[in-house]
DNA sequence: CTTAGGG
DNA sequence: CCCTAAG
């Protein structure tokens, strides 16, 4: 004979409390299914994360992870992105370029030689590469024209196939190969002189962790090069000679503690997930926006556990730091080459004399994004403007950080130019659904930076610039080829939870008025109107630690409140599975809800408990029903009696004694009732 | 990765 | 919400 206690009201439940906890292994099968849904990520967020490589450019080095073979995110193996540095920016001379191709190749291998020379004890994960690296070491540093772009590809497109021999050009490289050739892409390495670049930064930028996550995989264009190459190739640097060996241990260390091996589907979206929630996105205004949009678009890969993230964000800080320095260093980027991808349509390019190395570089850049884009709308929808917006601000900062911020992208509605604020294209209405066929990018000619021996340290965005006159109406405008397949992607409706109320039905991101600017006038664009140049001195007096740590504290997730029906809906959960079980609950109730985690669960159901047992007039937010507060603390009386302790075990029909205890209103009601 | 708690 | 120690 059992007793039990029933609320006046009556609350009968924790009749499930028996539901066992799912096993282990059926915890991973539903990362499987999640994984099969991860496929449905939008176009915009290969982009984004694809962008993210571009931004770590040269850093792709190759992973050794077995797995890695697996990977199937061959959309992106297409994009390339190549870009020329020219070391002298405020000489105007486009003279002088870096091969970027060079440059990745070199990249790659770099980092082993770090690890090789500094430290040989950080074989762990790099082992396997070494022998590759070594090969293409030489024949890197030797070809400096499309020969190279061969080597390169094989060397850096699939870091999973790093390991392969590099003598064979794959066919699927092949065809690159033959696209770039035949759209003109070519280039020549010559001597450079990015002395200003601290040899270190360059070293070290390149060994980012982040490489070792095998999602995209294109072409990086940095500057730094090996030492082999690099000191062939430029003289001027000493690479290597005065490393110290402190920070490379560091770095060594830092590297380490990123498993290279890791599930593909995993990595994939912390990839993405870490990408977006990185200061690469700090830099850019709106992170929410994003995040908005995950949670609603029903974009499910990205979401996860952000605090796993914080290491890998560190160490990209870091490298984007370092890399923002050598871009800061090198002047503007050149680059030459056709528009490899058939969708693309770009309009002539309108070169000005005036700048013939900016136009180059320009549409070689518009080229690349192109390319970004064709590559991934075959085999990906996109959901919303989001997409957009991340994919934009992605663009944005993949080129800013290769063209060294001289050159911004600007997104073209229906012929006119679109800030780039706040809410962005959001706002613009700009979504995969509608006006993609008006939707256009520019590259264009940005203030012109003097370049500096010592690196600033602001974010890509504001990086200080002058104040260059602004007509750059003339720029190149590409537009993206996303008609195709994005645009006839179909909204994915987020899933409800299983609750039968929507947990999350909050479209809060409802798309506004558009928000275009009707004056071509590019000084009425944002996105076009140079930042007010920054007393650069001052800013490099400000320690990097701090600046990183603020920024850092800048990806807090935008607060939600939850809603009624989303309380409703936990509660009703924790009813049923108690309240150690938070990813249970998660699963259960907020399965869709990717902006909810089973932390934030839980940290809910601390604050109903405790909002709870306050008096109503303490309440703050959106007053919870106290019908769900009656529940909140029956239930947690009774969890927190109960625990543990049958969890899992219990099957229908078992006796015991629930609910020995209930509040309401501050009042105990105890109804012993007898179950069966 | 999850939980459980403190901040 | 974030961050972390534990498990």
């Amino acid at each position: 004979m059992v007793f039990k206690k029933r609320l006046d009201y009556g609350f009968n439940a924790f009749s499930v409390s028996n539901v066992p906890r799912a096993p282990r292994s059926i915890r991973k099968r539903d990362r499987t299914k999640r994984v099969v849904e991860d496929s449905r990520i939008c176009a915009f967020e290969l982009l984004a994360s694809l962008a993210g490589k571009l931004l770590e450019a040269g850093e792709s080095f190759a992973s050794s992870n077995a797995s890695a073979g697996h990977d199937h995110v061959s959309v992106v193996k297409d994009v390339k992105l190549e870009t020329q540095y020219d070391d002298k920016p405020l000489k105007t001379e486009c003279v002088e370029h870096v091969s970027c191709d060079a440059s990745v190749v070199t990249s790659d291998w770099t980092t082993e030689n770090s690890d090789n020379s500094k430290e040989p004890k950080h074989s762990e994960n790099n082992a396997i590469l070494e022998p590759t690296l070594t090969k293409a070491l030489p024949a890197c540093s030797e070809k400096i024209n499309d020969d190279l772009m061969y080597t390169i590809r094989k060397c850096n497109v699939g870091y999973g196939s790093f390991t392969g021999n590099l003598d064979g050009c794959s066919p699927d490289f092949g065809d690159l190969c033959d696209d770039i050739s035949e759209n003109g892409v070519k280039r020549e390495i010559e001597a450079n002189n990015c002395l200003t670049m601290d040899p270190l930064e360059l070293s070290m930028t390149f060994p980012s962790p982040i490489n070792s996550d095998r999602d995209v995989k294109l072409l990086s264009h940095s500057d730094s090069v090996p030492n082999a190459s690099f000191s062939r190739h430029r003289n001027d640097i000493k690479l290597g000679s005065r490393d110290d060996d402190e920070k490379f241990s560091r770095f060594n260390k830092l590297s380490n503690r990123f498993k290279v091996s890791r599930p593909a589907t995993l990595i994939e979206d912390r990839r993405i997930r870490k990408f977006l929630t990185s200061k690469y996105w700090k830099a850019a205004p709106k992170l929410k926006d994003f995040e908005d949009s995950q949670a609603d678009g029903g974009i499910k890969a990205l979401h996860r556990k952000r605090k796993t993230y914080y290491n890998y964000d560190k160490c990209q800080y870091d490298t984007l730091y370092k890399r923002r320095k050598f871009f800061d260093c090198s002047s503007i980027v050149t680059s030459d080459g056709g528009i490899g991808s058939e969708n693309v349509s770009n309009s002539p390019e309108k070169v000005t004399n005036e700048n013939k190395c900016r136009s180059v570089a320009m549409s070689h850049g518009a080229c690349e994004i192109a390319s970004l884009l064709t590559g991934h709308q075959a085999s990906h929808k996109s959901d919303d403007s989001h997409g957009m917006n991340i994919f934009y601000r992605t663009v944005m900062e993949a080129v800013t950080a290769l063209l060294g911020g001289r050159i911004r992208v600007g997104v073209l509605l229906q012929g006119k130019k679109v800030r780039d604020d706040s809410r962005t294209l959001l706002q613009t209405g700009i979504s995969s659904e509608d006006n993609l066929d008006a939707l256009g990018f520019t590259l264009e000619p940005g203030p012109v930076i003097a370049p500096r021996p010592i690196c600033s340290e602001e974010p890509p965005l504001q990086l200080p610039r002058g104040s260059a006159p602004q007509n750059l109406t003339s720029s190149l405008v590409v537009t993206p080829a996303l008609d195709t397949g994005i645009s006839a992607a179909t909204p994915d409706p987020p899933l409800l939870t299983n609750s039968a109320k929507p947990v999350d039905s909050n479209y809060e991101h409802v798309l506004s008025q558009t928000d275009m600017l009707t004056d071509q006038n590019l000084s009425e664009s944002r996105a076009l109107v140079p930042v007010p140049a920054m007393n650069v001195e001052a800013l490099a007096v400000v320690p990097v630690n701090q600046k990183i740590r603020k920024s850092e504290l800048a990806q807090r997730r935008t607060r939600r409140p939850f809603s009624v029906s989303e309380v409703e809906a936990l509660v009703q959960a924790v009813e049923e599975l108690g309240t150690g079980r938070w990813r249970d609950v998660k699963l259960r109730a907020f399965e869709n809800a990717d902006h909810r985690t089973y932390v934030d669960l839980k940290d809910k159901w601390k604050t109903l408990v405790h909002t709870a047992k306050i008096s109503p007039q303490q309440r703050r937010g959106e007053p919870v029903p106290q019908e769900l507060l009656d529940r909140v603390m029956a239930a947690h009386a009774y969890w927190s009696q109960h625990q543990a302790k049958q969890q899992g075990k219990h099957h229908p029909g078992t006796l015991r004694i629930t609910e020995p205890q209930a509040y309401r209103d501050g009042v105990v009601v105890a109804i012993p009732t007898i179950t069966m």
